[in-house]
RNA sequence: UGGGGAGUCGCCAAGUUGGUUAAGGCACUGGGUUUUGAUCCCAGCAUCCGAAGGUUCGAGUCCUUCCUCCCCAGCCA
C-alpha cells in the first residue's frame, strides 16, 4: 500500500557516465594515496588509492548554506557513496577577508544534518585550502622560474585597462618580460610583507590575447594584509581561487571536481595550470578533471548570497534560521527533512541546462517523506466551541486515534471526548457552498474517531460571527464499535476536548515571496516578498502534544505537517512550525 | 558582431556508437479505495524532440544554416 515509493534510486546522468567510463577504463586506477593529500613525491610513496573516485564539497566559508549547496552536497557525496569513492569536505578559505570560522561551523553541520560525513578509509577527510599554503607558494615559484607566471606592477585600474574586453585583445603588460629572477626575487619581497597591500600581483603568463578573457594572464596571487581564521598572520599574500582550486583537487588526488556552470571559462586555466605544475615535478598524473552542471533555481525563492544578507540584515526575516529561508539551517527549523532533500536532489536530476525547479516539487518530496515517518496528531488551529447537547457533563469517555494509519504497529493513543469539544471554524458553514460535506445546519458528520453528530443549531457574536455551534450525538455510531457506520456520512471533522487541550504557538508558514521569480524584470526582489508569510496563532492541540520535544515531526490531521521548533519549545510548552501543508482538493 | 555553454510534454529529465510505437518523476485529467476532501491504486497525457534545409532504406541522435537563452572583461569564489 504505502511505503515502497521512497526508495531514492540514481536517475543516469552525464556525470555518472563519465565516471562509470572512467571506472570501467581504470583512467584512475593508477592513483595513489599516501593517506592525506600531498605532493607528488609525498602521494607516490603511498599505496594504491583504495577510493575507486574522489570528489569534494568545497565551500568558502563565508555564509550559510542554502538548498542549491544541498544539491551539490548530494551530488558529490552522493556520487563517492555510490562509486566506493569518497568525497572531501574541503573549505575553500584563500580569502581571509570574508571567511569567519562560524561559517565553517555552520557548514559542517549542515553537512552532516543532510545525512554526509567525511569518515572514510579509516580517516577524516575534511581539509582547508589554507592547510595548502606552503605548497601552493612553492607552486607559484616554481611557475615564475619556469617562466610561467610574473610579477605585475600595474595598477589594478591599469590592468583592467589592459585587459581588453570581449572583442578586443589585451595588452601586454610593460613588467611582463621581466627576468624571473626578478619577478621570483620579487613575489619573496611580496610575501615577507615588503609592499603594500596591491601594490604588485602575480600573474600567470599565458595570453593577453586570448579570446577567453580567463587566459589573458589571470591574477594569482594577491597581496592581502588580513588575519585569517586558520593561519591567522602567517601570510600576507594569498591565492586567488583560480590558481589555489586546481592545486587543492590535485593535492587531494580529486579524480571529479564538480562544480557549476559558469566555471567553465575556468578549466582551461584549470588544465593549463596543473600540466605546468606536473612539467615541474610538483604534481604527477593523473590529474584531475572539472566538470560543470547546472545549478539549482527554484521558484518562489531567492538564493543569491546578497539578497540572503539583506533579507536577514534589514530584518525581513528573524535570523538566517528563520523558516521562510530557503538556508539549510532555515529549512531545518521550518520542518524540511534531510531525507526529504535528498529525495529532492535525486529527482530533479543533474544536467547542463539552465533550469528553474518548480518550489512544490520540494514540498512534495518533503510531503512523501513525512508521510511516511510522521506520526498523526490532532491540532484545532482556529477553534469554535462544539457543544454536544444530548452528552452529559462532566462525563469523559476514551476515544482511539492510529498514531499511524500507515504502521498500525504504531499503535494507537487514548484521546478523551466530553461535552464541549473544539472544532475547526472552517468546519461548520451556515450556507455551505455546493460540494461542502463538513457540518451544517441539520447536517450530518463524524466526529473523527467518535461519534457522528447531527447538528442543532448555532450560536453567533453581536457581528454575527459564530461563536458556539450546538449538536446532538448518535449514541450506536461510535468508532471501532460494532455497527458504528450503519450511518454513512461524508463529512469527518477533527475535534480536541475543551477540558484536555494544550494551547499552544503554532506558526503557520507559507512562502517567502509571492511571486514564482522574485525581482524578475526591473522589479524589486523585496517588492515581492509576501506579506502574510507567516501568521502565529494560538491552537488548541491534542494533550499529547505538550511532551513534544524540540524537533518532533507530526502531520496534524487534516491540516499538514508541523515540527516542534528547535529554538524556540521548552520543555513541556512547545511551540510548532508548520512545515507543508497536506495537498487539499477541496477548492473553496 | 570575441570566447564558452544550453535548447526533448506545463516543470524537471532519460535517450551509449543513427534502427520497431520518444524512459521516468512532478503537475494535470478521469476512475477506484479510504473515518485525514490526505495517502494509496488504476488509466490518460509529446506522430514529436528550438527552426529550416540536407544525408540515409531509416535521424531527437550525422551535416549545413539560422533562432533563442545563460555565463565571462574582481587584486571574489
Amino acid at each position: 500500500m504505502s511505503s515502497t515509493k521512497t526508495p531514492i534510486l540514481a536517475a543516469s546522468n552525464f556525470i555518472r557516465q563519465i565516471i562509470e567510463r572512467d571506472i570501467e577504463q581504470g583512467t584512475y586506477a593508477t592513483r595513489r594515496w599516501a593517506g592525506s593529500p600531498g605532493d607528488a613525491a609525498y602521494q607516490a610513496a603511498g599505496l594504491p588509492d583504495p577510493a575507486k573516485i574522489r570528489t569534494r564539497f568545497p565551500p568558502e566559508p563565508n555564509g550559510y548554506l542554502h538548498i542549491g549547496h544541498a544539491k551539490s552536497i548530494c551530488l558529490n557525496f552522493g556520487l563517492a557513496r555510490d562509486y566506493d569513492g569518497v568525497c572531501h569536505m574541503r573549505f575553500d578559505d584563500t580569502n581571509p577577508e570574508k571567511e569567519e570560522q562560524e561559517y565553517v561551523d555552520s557548514i559542517t553541520d549542515a553537512v552532516q544534518w543532510l545525512g554526509f560525513g567525511w569518515e572514510a578509509f579509516g580517516t577524516s577527510h575534511l581539509y582547508y585550502a589554507s592547510n595548502y599554503f606552503d605548497f601552493m607558494y612553492r607552486a607559484a615559484e616554481a611557475l615564475i622560474q619556469s617562466g610561467h607566471a610574473y610579477v605585475d606592477q600595474q595598477t589594478a585600474e591599469e590592468m583592467r585597462a589592459n585587459r581588453g574586453t570581449l572583442t578586443e585583445a589585451g595588452k601586454d603588460s610593460p613588467w611582463r618580460n621581466r627576468p624571473a629572477e626578478e619577478s621570483l626575487a620579487l613575489f619573496r619581497e611580496m610575501r615577507d610583507g615588503k609592499h603594500a597591500d596591491g601594490s604588485l600581483i602575480l600573474r600567470a603568463k599565458i595570453d593577453m590575447a586570448a579570446p577567453n578573457i580567463n587566459l589573458r594572464d589571470p591574477a594569482i596571487y594577491r597581496i592581502k594584509r588580513a588575519t585569517h581564521h586558520n593561519t591567522g598572520d602567517k601570510w600576507c599574500i594569498y591565492p586567488m581561487y583560480t590558481f589555489a582550486h586546481p592545486i587543492e583537487d590535485a593535492l587531494e588526488q580529486i579524480t571529479h571536481s564538480i562544480c557549476t556552470l559558469e566555471f567553465e571559462d575556468q578549466r582551461p586555466f584549470y588544465d593549463w595550470l596543473l600540466e605546468r605544475l606536473v612539467e615541474a615535478a610538483l604534481l604527477a598524473q593523473p590529474l584531475p578533471k572539472q566538470y560543470e552542471f547546472a545549478r539549482l533555481n527554484l521558484t518562489y525563492v531567492v538564493l543569491s548570497k546578497r539578497k540572503l544578507i539583506e533579507l536577514v540584515e534589514n530584518h525581513h526575516v528573524s535570523g538566517w534560521d528563520d523558516p521562510r529561508l530557503p538556508t539549510l539551517a532555515g529549512a531545518r527549523r521550518r520542518g524540511y527533512t534531510a531525507e526529504g532533500f535528498r529525495l529532492f536532489a535525486e529527482r530533479i536530476g543533474v544536467s547542463k541546462a539552465d533550469s528553474w525547479i518548480e518550489y512544490t516539487i520540494l514540498e512534495d518530496c518533503m510531503r512523501e517523506v513525512l508521510n511516511i515517518s510522521a506520526e498523526r496528531r490532532i491540532a484545532v488551529l482556529d477553534p469554535i466551541k462544539l457543544v454536544i447537547n444530548n452528552y452529559p457533563e462532566n462525563q469523559s469517555e476514551d476515544c482511539f486515534a492510529p498514531n499511524h494509519p500507515l504502521k498500525p504497529e504504531l499503535g494507537k493513543r487514548v484521546v478523551p471526548l466530553t461535552r464541549e469539544l473544539w472544532i475547526e471554524r472552517e468546519d461548520f458553514e451556515e450556507t455551505p457552498p455546493k460540494g461542502y460535506f463538513r457540518l451544517t445546519p441539520g447536517g450530518l458528520v463524524r466526529l473523527r474517531y467518535g461519534y457522528v453528530v447531527k447538528c442543532t443549531g448555532f450560536e453567533t457574536d453581536a457581528d454575527g460571527k459564530i461563536t458556539v455551534v450546538h449538536c446532538e450525538y448518535l449514541p450506536d455510531t461510535k468508532s471501532g464499535t460494532p455497527g458504528s457506520d450503519s450511518i454513512k456520512v461524508k463529512g469527518n471533522i477533527h475535534w480536541v476536548s475543551v477540558n484536555h487541550a494544550y494551547a499552544a504557538e503554532v506558526r503557520l508558514y507559507d512562502r517567502l515571496f509571492k511571486e514564482a521569480h522574485p525581482g524578475a524584470g526591473d522589479s524589486n526582489y523585496l517588492d515581492d516578498i509576501n506579506p502574510n508569510s507567516v501568521k502565529t496563532i494560538i491552537a488548541q492541540l491534542e494533550l499529547s502534544l505538550k511532551e513534544a520535544h524540540a524537533e518532533d515531526r507530526f502531520q496534524f490531521e487534516r491540516h499538514g505537517y508541523f515540527v516542534a521548533d528547535r529554538k524556540d519549545s521548552v520543555a513541556g510548552r512547545p511551540v510548532f512550525n508548520r512545515t507543508v501543508t497536506l495537498r487539499d482538493a477541496w477548492q473553496k
